[in-house]
DNA sequence: GTGGATGAG
DNA sequence: CATTCTCATCCAC
């Protein structure tokens, strides 16, 4: 993870007042407050949110003595983050493990391979970020973009307290803040709820982070790390000059990976002002029109790009790295151990996947390691029942034939071959639904997934107790003290067994609609190739129980025997007494790190909720100010609307918002990417919401 | 739809 | 440089 953040850097220097003469002039303009409603293109107030040090901040909190040690979250052989209390000790992220610890000799250690809780509070941040405003975009699990245009000018036009006028927070290159808040009150008010969020995801989750407010995505993430940690930063738009020119080279600028960077050092060009002033025809030349000329506006610090709702994942992958694997049998365990897992994720997430991918990375001398390949497949969906439906043990061993035909299509196992990463992959994911009885009833579109149906419920209960109040007014943002959390942390302990990712995308999020069809789809992938005739029966009665001998008869011979050999019915049986397990590669061992946290052991035995502050924030969710500042389409009745569970309510609101950009679509700039996925999404889905409307309406 | 390239943290 | 363990978009096929 952040694999670029605070290089504690910004080698001061040279501050040369640079120039640039293309920089056009209504980006130094101020609009001010007075926009009419005519015009679309009014300045965005656009936050972005930073996690501090996120992994570190997750495992203090589960572990609250690792507050005061310096702690690294090790994955394999690196550091790939650290909590400030190691940072003070000259840590940085992504060190290797052996300079951290040479660095910092005390330097407690915590492995941070399994994302599980990490993903879960990310997610918990985000949202608690729709929760005031459905326009959120996550970045990597430890930030998000959060477009509240529509919420400052709701507070422009309400409020005319003096508190508005000045900035929360710092002003980028500004030392007076109170002077120019009144000329740019939109981003004032930006400000202002930039901290309350933050104070939000302070006493409600417990971390803390930093926040910057610009008018696009760009800027604000620019700016936001001005500060760290646990700051925000406001850049005005006089300013946007001064931030650009500041950036050490081409590579900062979000966007301009490695590859383009190297392409637009070819050119010449290394600092942000070379791409400026470079003519636009020739960088067209290079680049093709439409990324040159993204290109271009990035160095100017000019970015339409929509801040898009990201919604639930669109696939679930888990994968491991090692030194090397080399046998059949190891990558059949490996592959199994993953898929166990992602099947596990898969089904609490309550969507039904279509698509399985397996990806390997292979070592070699020339290519030293680097570049996956992979192969694909569509899932049966007679196996993608039994994700959904819970079966995991089934689906397991029926997508392993189907992993291990996709791992023979990219490696001669009758030929050396040395891996360094196995991946595997759900995607195209499909939201399940009630097939028969009545399709236009609302419970039937709510039981998406039967099983989300019993969070629902929970929630709802504890919902009529916490009254929450209307909606379109603006609130102010409840204040618990940390003390009293931390003693809920403490005292509670949980087992919701179900509670991880389904809960976290309680809601549905954006997703197609597509009525989960009956039919049965062919495992190509499986067949090809193969001579059913040729399994016997005397082989099939070998099978363990829960593979189907007709499946089985399809496989290809090759993939029958890995079924029949002895590594495989052990993995069935989970047996970790591995007596007929020969062969076995030292190197991948070797791999286990061998300095696990002793001294501060905080995990929790296998099978219980690792994570204890979950009940606390079911709770507290329910007093959220949901969306206070959202519309309601005219048809819905606010009360009618009230009465619903949690999750319905959030759906709708989700669902609502998304229309929006459809809809009006004054403006959108990004024809390209969002009209063929996005977007149609959005519209198939849409039609589906507008359906549901009539329930909502006054009578 | 598939698979590689490239981007993000 | 990538290294980790993800997730997303773009595009030739």
């Amino acid at each position: 993870m952040d694999n670029s953040e605070d290089e504690l850097e910004e080698n001061e220097a040279v501050w040369k007042n640079s120039f640039v003469d293309s920089v056009p002039l209504s980006l130094a303009a101020a609009p001010g407050p007075s926009l009419s409603k005519t015009s679309p293109p009014a300045d965005r107030v656009i936050l972005h949110f930073d996690l501090d040090c996120f992994y570190a901040q997750v495992e203090m909190i589960r572990n609250p003595a690792l507050r005061e040690v310096p702690l690294g979250i090790q994955q394999k052989y690196i550091i790939v983050t650290c909590n400030y209390v190691a940072r003070e000790q000259g840590l940085t992220k992504l060190m290797s493990v052996t300079d951290a610890k040479e660095k910092c000799p005390q330097l407690v250690l915590v492995n941070g391979e399994d994302l599980t809780h990490y993903r879960e509070m990310s997610y918990k941040v985000t949202e608690l970020l729709i929760s005031y405003c459905p326009l959120v975009e996550r970045l990597g699990f430890d930030e998000n973009f959060m477009d509240v245009t529509e919420m400052v000018e709701r507070r422009l036009a309400q409020t005319l307290e003096s508190n508005t006028f000045s900035f929360k927070g710092h002003v980028y290159n500004q030392r007076s803040a109170e002077v120019k808040a009144s000329d740019y009150l939109r981003l004032a008010l930006g400000s202002h709820i930039a901290a309350e969020l933050r104070e939000a995801i302070y006493t409600k989750l417990g971390l803390t982070g930093c926040a910057g407010i610009a008018t696009n995505k760009l800027l604000a993430k620019l700016v936001s790390g001005t500060f760290k940690p646990n700051q925000q930063t406001t850049l005005l738009p006089e300013n946007i000059r001064d931030i650009m020119g500041h950036l050490s080279s081409l590579r900062k600028v979000p966007g301009v990976g490695h590859q383009t960077a190297k392409r637009l050092q070819a050119l010449g060009l290394v600092t942000v002002k070379d791409l400026q002033l470079f003519p636009l025809t020739d960088l067209v030349r290079e680049f093709g029109g439409p990324p040159a000329q993204r290109l271009k506006n990035l160095a100017l610090g000019v970015d339409d790009s929509p801040v898009t709702p990201t919604g639930a994942p669109q696939s679930l992958s888990d994968e491991d790295s090692f030194k090397k694997m080399s046998s059949t049998k190891d990558v059949l365990e490996k592959i199994h151990q993953l898929l166990s897992s992602l099947v596990e994720r898969m089904h609490r997430d309550g969507r039904q996947p279509q698509t399985f991918r397996l990806t390997i990375r292979r070592f070699s001398a020339t290519n030293k390691w680097f570049s996956r390949e992979s192969r694909q497949c569509p899932i049966p969906s007679h196996i993608g029942q039994k994700i959904a439906a819970g079966s995991s043990d089934d689906a397991v061993v029926q997508l392993l034939p189907l992993a291990m035909k996709l791992f023979h299509k990219m490696v001669d196992s009758s030929i050396t071959f040395h891996l360094t990463l196995i991946n595997v992959c759900f995607s195209n994911l499909q939201t399940r639904r009630a097939v028969s009885g009545g399709k236009g009833c609302i419970t039937s579109f709510f039981r998406a997934s039967p099983r989300k149906i019993q969070i629902l419920s929970s929630q709802s209960q504890g919902d009529s107790s916490h009254s929450v109040d209307g909606h379109c007014t603006d609130h102010q943002f409840s204040t618990h003290g940390m003390a009293a959390q931390h003693l809920s942390l403490k005292t509670v302990t949980t087992k919701s067994p179900r509670s991880s990712e389904a809960a976290l995308h309680g809601f549905k999020w954006k997703q197609s609609t597509v009525v989960a069809e009956e039919e049965n789809q062919k495992a190509s992938c499986c067949t090809t190739g193969s001579d059913p005739g040729e399994t016997n029966d005397t082989v099939t009665h070998q099978l363990p129980a829960n593979i189907d001998p007709k499946v089985f008869k399809l496989l290809p011979e090759e993939i029958q025997k890995e079924l029949l050999s002895p590594a495989y019915v052990n993995c069935l049986l989970s047996t970790s007494d591995s007596q007929n397990i020969k062969d076995v590669t030292a190197a991948a061992n070797e791999l286990e790190p061998s300095d696990r946290v002793s001294a501060v052991n905080h995990q929790q035995p296998a099978g219980t909720s690792a994570f204890p502050v979950e009940n606390v924030l079911e709770e507290e969710k329910l007093s959220f100010p949901q969306s206070s500042d959202c519309e309601f389409p005219g048809n819905v009745d606010p009360k009618v609307f009230s009465e619903l569970p949690l999750d319905v309510r959030m759906e709708l609101m989700s669902e609502w918002k998304q229309q929006k950009p459809v809809l009006k679509a004054p403006f959108s700039r990004k024809p390209v990417r969002s009209l063929i996925t996005k977007e149609r999404n959005a519209l198939g889905k849409g039609s589906q919401t507008n359906s549901l409307l009539k329930y909502f309406k006054r009578s």
